[in-house]
This record gives structure tokens, C-alpha cells and sequence, in this order.
DNA sequence: ATTAGGG
DNA sequence: CCCTAAT
């Protein structure tokens, strides 16, 4: 029996953060998860807040961070941790803007410095930025790079397993094929405006990453050695109302060949240098696991705490499934219906009952591409709700209340009438 | 592709 | 909003 692993991505969320420095947390939590004792086949559609409550801010060129405008230095952040939170979204580019750094290079990875942890150590980032104190000469308001990192992605596994196996050993089998990942050659890859960044020694300024305080499609993947790059997903739609960019419906793409489009920014393919090489992935596994128990880490180790993990299942799917391609479909960007869009509609259900939303997707929201009938329904479904509820606990923009007087009174008529008008064909 | 409901 | 069984 072959199966193939899909939805195979470790997905972290990290909000109101501020630095690339992070790509350590991510991959030190990744790392973490994936060492750990927790059941591998959870280790699916997980996403990790990291700092979900307060903002931080991490100066790059003093190598502090601050939490509300408090310093602290990174080590201190594994306070703020919040416990893991579920997501299933993917495959989102982070935005960065504004920004420039006085020094090229990738930032060195304060794990290098723990005992024994050299493994983790960038290899390649310029050693000087890390260890040496910043010149603080910076007004360090332009100089920071904002980025909100959502998601790595890493290629898909595929294992062989005979099917007589157990699932005991399938679980292994997975933890093991991780493992190997981790172990090797895993790196961290970087797609800006869906193309890949390689050359390690450009200044996020050179690359645009920090482009003139303009919105920037970057995205980081976690890629072993041997893999390709994937190819990157859209951008959020936020701005887009009707244009949409160009994406993949059908949600292929898996496919573990090299992108053919050149790289603006990235002539040349030097390996990454971000590369972080475990000797031993049962030692790794230990120390880090040790790292995530002890809650007196020294001072220079972890940069992250790990809360309880939530897990959940994952999709070990049959090779021949027709999957989704194991393309992660990425939440819709929540658009809260305006008051004119909720009139729209009121007028519209009263005109065509609750039965027939195409019709009124059609008759009212034929022109905005973002309202599905599924949406209508659905609005439909809250608005009696919140009709029905006090106003206190109705949230969002208040709306009218005459508005929901008439949300109520068109519910209460076709609730009645559904079945006979059903029947009529108004329009 | 739509409908209808639960998650 | 998402997911999906049922049409």
C-alpha cells in the first residue's frame, strides 16, 4: 500500500511580529513539534500564535524586542507565548514593507549559542550581526522590516507501507520520514512575489522584500534538501474586490518540479545558507525536547516556549484519493457585510424567499464576486439571529433596527410560504 | 451547480 | 466562513 501524505505542512502564525528573526522561532517550534512525543499523524493543519495577544517589536539591529514598547531581549519572549491555536489555513504570504537594514546577511540564530545546539546555528549568516552589539545609532523607526509570517510549507511525504502494517507502525513510519527531513537538509526557502529568493547576500532592500513601504508577497518554506520549490499561492484578495488574482481553482501545483519561472530577484542558486543541519535527529530530539520541558532554559537557548499543543488529525490519505491535490485552500478573508450589502439582501430574500439563493445571488449580488450564494445563505441565517437577539449582543456595525424588523417579518413569511412558492417561479 | 444545515 | 450530504 502506498500513501501519500497531503495537507503535509506545518503552519504557524505569528501576529504582530516584527523581524525575519522569527524564521527561527517557526523553525525551532517546527522542530519542536516534530520531535516531540506527540503523535506525528497529528502533526497536521496545526497552527501555532506565537505573541497572539500584544504586539512585539524586535529592533535588527539592537537584537531586542520589545513587547509594548517595553524592551526585552528575545530570550524573554517565551513568556508570551500563547497556547497553539488550530487553523487550517495555508499558504499565506506574509506582507512585509518599509524597512531597511543597515547590514546584509541573515540574522544568526541565538540557538547557536546554547551548549550542544550548534547544530541549530545558521550557517552562512554573517556571525558579526548576532554577537556583536548593534551600532545604536539607528532612528530604527525605518528600519524595521514588518512580517507576518502565517505559514511555512514543507513538500509532501511519501511513504510505503505494506498493508498489513499496524497503524502503530505507519505512525513511526510518518515520524520517521519527518524526522528525516528535519535531519538532513532542511532549509528555509524564500518566495517573494512568487519567486524564489537564493541569493542569501542581497540586503532584503536589494530584494524588495522592503520595497518602498509597498505590500510585498513573501512567503517561507521549510524545504528539504532535495525538493523543489513549490510553487507559491496568492496573496489575500483584501484589496481586490472583483479582479481577483490570478489563482488555482483547481489547487494543483503539488507538483515537486522546479518552477520554471525565473527568479527576478535571485539570479543565482547558491544553497541556502539558512540551511540548519542536525548531526543526530535522535539527539536533536532530545535536546530539543529537553528545551520545550524545562522551563529554566538558559538564557541563551530557546527563544520560544512550548504551551500545550493542540493537535489534530492527520490526513493520511489513500494515493489513488482524489484529493484536493493536496493543495491547502486558504480561509477567505472575512469581509462583514455592510449595511447596504444587508439591505440588498433583505430585499432580495423578500422578493425571492430563502430558497432560492442563486436567484438572489443573482438579483443582488451579481456584480460582487466575493458573495456566494453559500455567503447569502449563511448571511441570511445570522441576520435572523442577530434580529432575534438583544441589540447588546449583536455585534459588528449596528444595523437598523427596522432593517432586522424586516429580516424577521421576511423570515416569518417564508417560512410559511416556502413550500407553496416554492412551486412559483417569480422574478 | 445548488440547496440546506451543521460545524 | 467552512464543510458537505443530498439533490
Amino acid at each position: 500500500m502506498t500513501c501519500r501524505i497531503e495537507f503535509y505542512e506545518f503552519v504557524t502564525s505569528i501576529n504582530s511580529c516584527y523581524g525575519p528573526l522569527f524564521w527561527w522561532d517557526l523553525f525551532f517550534l517546527f522542530v519542536l513539534l516534530m520531535s516531540g512525543n506527540y503523535d506525528l499523524t497529528s502533526i497536521i493543519c496545526v497552527s501555532i500564535t506565537v505573541f497572539g495577544s500584544g504586539l512585539m517589536y524586535l529592533d535588527w539591529k539592537r537584537k531586542q524586542v520589545y513587547y509594548y514598547g517595553k524592551p526585552c531581549y528575545t530570550r524573554q519572549r517565551s513568556q508570551r507565548i500563547s497556547p497553539f491555536k488550530r487553523r487550517k489555513l495555508f499558504d499565506q504570504i506574509p506582507t512585509s514593507r518599509y524597512g531597511e537594514f543597515q547590514r546584509e546577511g541573515i540574522y544568526n540564530s541565538p540557538y547557536k549559542r546554547s551548549n550542544g545546539d550548534k547544530r541549530f546555528a545558521a550557517k552562512g549568516a554573517s556571525p558579526s550581526v548576532a554577537s556583536q552589539q548593534a551600532p545604536p545609532k539607528s532612528k530604527s523607526r525605518d528600519s524595521i522590516v514588518k512580517l507576518h509570517i502565517k505559514s511555512f510549507k514543507i513538500p509532501e511525504l511519501f511513504i510505503e507501507i505494506p498493508a498489513t502494517a499496524t497503524v502503530g507502525s505507519l505512525k513511526r513510519t510518518v515520524m520517521e520520514a519527518a524526522t528525516a527531513i528535519l535531519g538532513d537538509d532542511l532549509h528555509v526557502g524564500i518566495l517573494l512575489q512568487g519567486k524564489t529568493v537564493r541569493d542569501d547576500s542581497k540586503t532584503l532592500l536589494q530584494t524588495g522584500i522592503c520595497h518602498d513601504g509597498r505590500h510585498c508577497n513573501l512567503g517561507f518554506m521549510l524545504e528539504p534538501k532535495s525538493a523543489q520549490i513549490m510553487p507559491p499561492l496568492h496573496t489575500d484578495d483584501s484589496r481586490l474586490l472583483s479582479s481577483g488574482m490570478p489563482q488555482d481553482p483547481t489547487g494543483h501545483s503539488v507538483s515537486l518540479t522546479p518552477q520554471p519561472e525565473p527568479s527576478d530577484v535571485s539570479p543565482l542558486p547558491p544553497v541556502m545558507n539558512m540551511g540548519c543541519h542536525v548531526d543526530n535527529n535522535v539527539n536533536a530530539v532530545c535536546s530539543l525536547a529537553d528545551i520545550s520541558t524545562n522551563n529554566t532554559m538558559p538564557d541563551s537557548q530557546a527563544l520560544v516556549a512550548v504551551p500545550a499543543i493542540t493537535m489534530e488529525a492527520l490526513a493520511v490519505v489513500p494515493f489513488h484519493q482524489k484529493s484536493r491535490h493536496s493543495e491547502f485552500l486558504q480561509r477567505r478573508t472575512r469581509r462583514p457585510f455592510s449595511v447596504s450589502e444587508v439591505e440588498a439582501l433583505v430585499q432580495a430574500v423578500e422578493k425571492l424567499g430563502t430558497g432560492r439563493w442563486r436567484d438572489v445571488k443573482l438579483r443582488a449580488f451579481d456584480n460582487a464576486k466575493h458573495r456566494t450564494y453559500v455567503d447569502l445563505k449563511d448571511k441570511w441565517k445570522t441576520l435572523v439571529h442577530t434580529a432575534r437577539i438583544s441589540p447588546q449582543q449583536r455585534r459588528g456595525e449596528p444595523l437598523p433596527q427596522q432593517l432586522l424588523d424586516r429580516v424577521l417579518a421576511a423570515h416569518a413569511y417564508w417560512s410559511q410560504h416556502q413550500a407553496y412558492q416554492q412551486l412559483k417561479i417569480p422574478v
